[in-house]
DNA sequence: AATACATATCGTATTATTATAATAATTAGA
DNA sequence: TCTAATTATTATAATAATACGATATGTATT
């Protein structure tokens, strides 16, 4: 039996437990774009408050970024955060 | 392509994004006893810290109970929930 | 270097969550 | 009906999360 690490796992549910932080994980999954910007633009909300949920994704290490320019791109790379927006999008 | 219920979503992952929660629900799973007394005593906290986390998750339609006298057994019935525990503990 | 663009960070007020003691409610025997 | 056992609810203090304007930082271009 798999001992479960329930810190680890409760703080990626944690930050995926909020509309604005799902909403980006799932729109970084579907190709919505990968600049900041762009995700202001989907969501319509300022660019700090998105900043700041993608600060809190990135120190969770559920999404990280690749830097081209002045532009910055972020990807999902947590597992767990993957299969849980797979089974979301079933 | 679903639809996502973002709101509905990040209201599970929410209640499921806390070590006592998860562990209530991981236990509830792995049949470590489902009356509240039992989930007391493995999990070492207050008898109303535990109503409380119960009462979250019961809003939330994560779990269900059935009374048999003056014991409570709880139950988790929330699919999505079912299918991300499992997930963790693959 | 000056500018424009993209993004991060800071400050802070507001709201939400959390923990737990105290108390209440419910149920089943004696 | 008293009592004990089990669970829920209330009150409240402490902590954490949230939103967002203002400001700073980094990067390319001129």
């Amino acid at each position: 039996m798999k001992q479960v690490d329930f810190l680890r796992y409760s703080d990626i549910l944690k930050a995926l437990g909020h509309p604005v932080r799902l909403k980006i994980v799932v729109g970084l999954m579907l190709g919505d774009g990968c600049n900041v910007n762009t995700i202001v633009e989907n969501l319509e909300l300022p660019q700090s408050t998105v900043s700041q949920h993608l600060s809190i994704l990135k120190n969770k290490k559920i999404i990280t970024y690749k830097k081209n320019g002045v532009k910055t791109c972020y990807y999902v790379v947590n597992e767990l955060t993957l299969t849980i927006i797979k089974e979301l999008m079933k």
